[in-house]
DNA sequence: TGGCTGACTTTCG
DNA sequence: ACGAAAGCCAGCC
């Protein structure tokens, strides 16, 4: 029996649980506030940056409760082709590729043009 | 309890 | 090169 298991006992489960989805989410939304103006990132990039890689679905499951923030930048996470595969969960399916085009990204079908170019790794360009 | 779903990614044929 | 399948893990029946 550790001090972790008695620090467990003063609290409800459930809180502890949601109280660690909170700090996703949180750290999810810095990553992605801090995603420089003109340039995109990937789901993928970010969970390997908070350091669960392979669980880039749970970004896109806290990038899907993102709504809630009006200060977020979320048009700036794509998948890693490059695709706008999240434009259907803004207030109009157009409003994501506005959003990238108005910071000079060009899009055509849906799809970053030089996506190598404007792509920004939250672990590369963090340093850790 | 258990199976299905998803703003994903990687691997394999 | 393109499509199928398998990891991934929290929510929701």
């Amino acid at each position: 029996m550790s001090r972790k298991n008695i620090a467990v006992s003063f609290f409800d489960t459930e809180e502890i649980m949601s109280e660690k989805s909170q700090n996703f989410f949180n750290d999810v939304y810095e990553v992605v506030r801090l995603i420089p103006e003109g340039r995109v990132t990937n789901y993928g990039a970010i969970a390997h940056y908070l350091g669960t890689r392979g669980s880039a679905r749970m970004v896109g499951w806290a990038m899907n409760a993102s709504h809630t923030m009006d200060d977020l930048p979320a048009h700036r996470v794509v998948n890693r082709s490059g695709v706008l595969t999240g434009k259907h969960h803004f207030s109009t399916p157009t409003i994501m590729q506005e959003r990238l085009e108005a910071e000079g990204v060009e899009i055509v079908n849906d799809k970053i043009q030089q996506f190598d170019k404007v792509f920004w790794d939250p672990s590369k360009e963090l340093e850790l």
